[in-house]
DNA sequence: CACTAAACGAGACGGTACGTCCCGTCTTGAA
DNA sequence: TTCAAGACGGGACGTACCGTCTCGTTTAGTG
């Protein structure tokens, strides 16, 4: 059965977190407090905590979890769309970059308390790193055996390819490791321009792949 | 120069500084507070004040500004020992990792505020990518010029490019990314170990640059 | 034939005001939670407010109403037992002292907020004096008629006794205030010993109101 | 000098003392809030801790030790105005009748919370009836020994007088008792009147002391 | 028998007050 | 002057009750 919920929209969890997103976008993370998260949700603080009964903190965590989660679930969408490994890099790299671009609560700390990015020098990349690397490797396979990954229809490729095994998961890695590091900081690259993208993959991330 | 610092005189703002850093370093960030960082630095809080017109956040902000450029001073002048840029990269690589693992404010925010660094996708990554660009094109230059070649990976660099202004450039930027990347994530190798960092220099970084 | 009533014992009214009595005896009337006294009684919050819409505030009204109800039935009937105005006074003297000495709520209260009874200088006094009064003057006009006032059977007493009716209203009144002020501060006599309180009754309480 | 004290007028405690004591008597002391009595002072919550570490329940406790104590003051001194025992009673009763009248937080406990001041037969009462006694004791003795008390100008009497010893001590007790239950409950005395009260005194409190 | 009404348990919610902690400002007094 | 010391207003935090309300689930009484 439907459940009505109770007052506005959606159940009082993700209202709250959402209220809590906006907040952080509008104050920053430091600066955003729980009531103003409960006002913002048209909550009380009481049932803020009944909700986040660690307060504040894990308020701060889980908001930050799941704008995680909610942005590669986006990502995993958008690249779904491409027809072969190229494009979906592309299509990543331009969708990654807009994103954090118009993200307003990454824009925000990146106004208000950049410090807290400076050491991102952490071993949490560790875990993208290898997410992401895990992601491409079916597709690069495919990539490498015909010349083109074809439409990606499933996050888990079949894979019957046992020959390169280390080989694609070396170049996985270092593709997983050159994207993030193009997203991050794109240099000289246009990441909105769609030929400049087309043209930096195929010079910079697929070259010397494809005859490996 | 005898350096008496720590507890009773160095000047105030140093010792303010170093304070704050200890407390981050046991409490972590969020949880640092600035009669914490003057009672440890057996200041009153007024005079911290005094150092520090913005409060807590300017001394936040500040003391990691300023654990930043200690950090990149070192990490030059272990730098600057080297002979030769695989060297210079594989003691770089060596150095950067072991900071950062015995790195008390660092490892103190991941086992308390690691969702703070989730996203580590930031645009700020660009300054800091540049700038060790910048520092390492001259000797890849003398690199490139007086060359050294490796056995060839089994990745081929992106050597779409004939004429060396750019590419200097080009592979500069491409060794920053690479070495950021390993930095921040090891992945399967070894980044204490001597001879797996130099195997990792000629086989991963170095590889294709040398006789494009 | 019985009403089996809900779960346990006695209805539902009287559980809540014996479970909120027994709070107030182990926390105080201050500290004594709806919800204490709710779990005390083995039912719900809803409940109470069902049984007392007045909330908190109608409960410890309630249950002090209720608890002084109980004494004073208890001391009506212990007094009753009484052969003589004499003994009634001592049995009652005797039987107040050592209610509010062994009275859990009482002691409490003492041990935790006695600046609440400090103050007892109250007009509320005037009511206790005035009922004590009335229900001694019967007795004691018998008392003064025959020499002892009789068993008391009965608590409004026959009292064809016009003739000094204003001598025995009075000597009511200043034997009330007398017994009130020697429960309340026994002062040098020891009111549980029957001796002390059958010399006490005579020579301080009684005397100069035979011969009157 | 003057002692420009901070603000307003008084130190920070007593002008809470006093601003607790305002808001009892308008809201009872149940309902009286720790912001309400920082509010009326003018001061923050915080300074009302920084002078009341115990938070509310210290606030209500030594607010009503401090009226107490204010009452017991002033009666005192009215009281030295006396030239004689008869008059010290008289001048008592009426001054206690009088204040207890217009006594803002008590009539106002009585209207909201008769309930607190029902079981007044209470212990505490001792204190103050051995008080009280104490007080009276040397002014009874003069008052025996030459008809009058004469004009009391100090608390301690020489009381050069080993007689009867034990009989003041127990006719003070007396003396006290009685006061004490008028003042709470006159009866059919008016206290506002001074020839009642003269009479009351004559009459019921001093009759039979004299000639003992 | 089914249906209704009443009492109850359970629990979400808004709200208020508590007591604690920290911030940033200010004043005072001593070196 | 510089600094330690500390009082103060302000405000957020996390906890605890309060009083209200809405759900289901018995349980009893009645048509």
């Amino acid at each position: 059965m439907a459940r009505p919920v109770n007052s506005q929209h959606g159940d009082a969890r993700t209202r709250i977190l959402q209220a809590t997103y906006d907040c952080v976008a509008r104050y920053g993370l430091a600066k955003t407090t729980l009531d103003d998260a409960a006002r913002q949700a048209g909550l009380s603080r009481a049932t803020v905590y009944r909700h986040f009964p660690g307060g504040r903190d894990q308020l701060i965590k889980e908001v930050i979890s799941w704008e995680t989660m909610r942005f590669f679930e986006r990502l995993y969408e958008v690249v779904l769309e491409a027809s072969g490994l190229d494009e979906m890099v592309a299509l990543g790299l331009m969708f990654a970059h807009r994103a954090l671009k118009s993200h307003d609560v990454l824009q925000k700390i990146l106004e208000t308390e950049p410090e807290l990015l400076l050491p991102q020098l952490t071993v949490e990349a560790d875990r993208v790193t290898a997410l992401i690397a895990a992601f491409l490797q079916p597709h690069l396979e495919r990539y490498l055996a015909t010349g083109r990954s074809g439409p990606c229809g499933c996050l888990q490729a079949p894979t019957g390819l046992p020959s390169r095994g280390v080989d694609t998961s070396q170049a996985a890695d270092y593709l997983a490791r050159m994207a993030l590091s193009f997203i991050a900081s794109p240099g000289r690259w246009d990441l909105t321009d769609p030929d400049q993208v087309a043209h930096l993959v195929r010079t910079e991330l697929l070259a010397g792949l494809t005859g490996a």
